[in-house]
DNA sequence: ATGCCTCAGCTCCTGAGA
């Protein structure tokens, strides 16, 4: 079983290249963020065209989600239950017996800043509802885009960017809570190039100088850690002519 | 230099991303 997450910065831009992804790469489940549309513009048909089932959370402009899966997905859910929240930010669904969730977690801006103070309240909810989802859920994956760094390996400047965004302790504390739960980076479960990054500015020529941050992350439960037979980052999408700046993430599960 | 790209939108500038 594969299992994928990418941040694809507009569905609407990016369509072809998630269909052609899919057609390279056929995981039974892909988590996209960021697909930046509504629920009566998503593009509903040209996923199901393809032999996918998709359940969908969006709005105008800004965030959005989807779960692109092989068999059905069930017991679908949009957003951390009792959080209130304005901002399409995650969808869970179990398929094929994994419980699934797939989410775009706060980009927080700067420390100091309210979207930062919001940022750790998402977290906290965040964390609770997971740890709530395990009990129900034991064989159980948390991708997406984090917009935190796990350490200083996961940063191509740590010196420069030392405690800005995406890289300050209270993030990375609230990473470690969510590894508590009994989760694991499914990445560093394995040897891996240093410098491996999922994101890349857009500016700067930052992905051809490899300057980058690691903050799309797989996380895989105590009890579907022994079944995980490797996890890479796909830089191909990213050589596109108009590439999303997020490059998937793929786990492979016997 | 609160910029450099990219995207969306009440679109020819602005806000946000990370």
């Amino acid at each position: 079983m594969q299992l994928a997450t990418w941040n694809v910065n507009s569905l609407t831009v990016r369509l072809p290249q998630v269909l052609d992804w899919l057609a390279a790469n056929p995981v039974d489940a892909l988590v996209l963020q960021e697909t930046k549309t509504t629920d009566d513009k998503f593009p509903r048909e040209a996923i199901q065209a393809t032999g996918y089932h998709v359940s969908y959370f969006g709005q105008k402009t800004y965030n959005g989600v989807a779960l692109i899966s092989r068999a059905p997905a069930h017991e679908v859910v949009k957003n951390i239950p009792d959080f209130e929240d304005d901002m399409a930010r995650v969808i869970a669904g179990t398929v094929d017996g994994v419980r699934v969730i797939g989410a775009y977690f706060p980009n927080g801006q700067a420390p100091e800043s309210d979207k930062f103070a919001y940022k750790m309240r998402w977290l906290h909810a965040l964390h609770a509802w997971v740890g709530h989802e395990l009990k129900q859920h034991p064989r159980l994956v948390l991708m997406g885009d984090f917009n935190i760094t796990v350490d200083d390996r996961d940063v191509w400047d740590p010196v420069g960017l030392k405690d800005t965004i995406h890289c300050t302790v209270q993030e990375r504390e609230h990473f470690q809570n969510l590894i508590q739960l009994g989760l694991h980076d499914a990445y560093r479960l394995f040897d891996q190039a240093d410098k491996s990054f999922s994101w890349w500015d857009y500016r700067e020529f930052a992905f051809r100088r490899n300057r980058g941050l690691r903050i799309d992350h797989i996380l895989v439960s105590d009890a579907l850690k022994p079944e995980v037979q490797g996890c890479t980052i796909d830089k191909a999408p990213r050589k596109n002519e108009r590439p999303s700046d997020h490059a998937p993430v793929v786990v492979t599960l016997n």
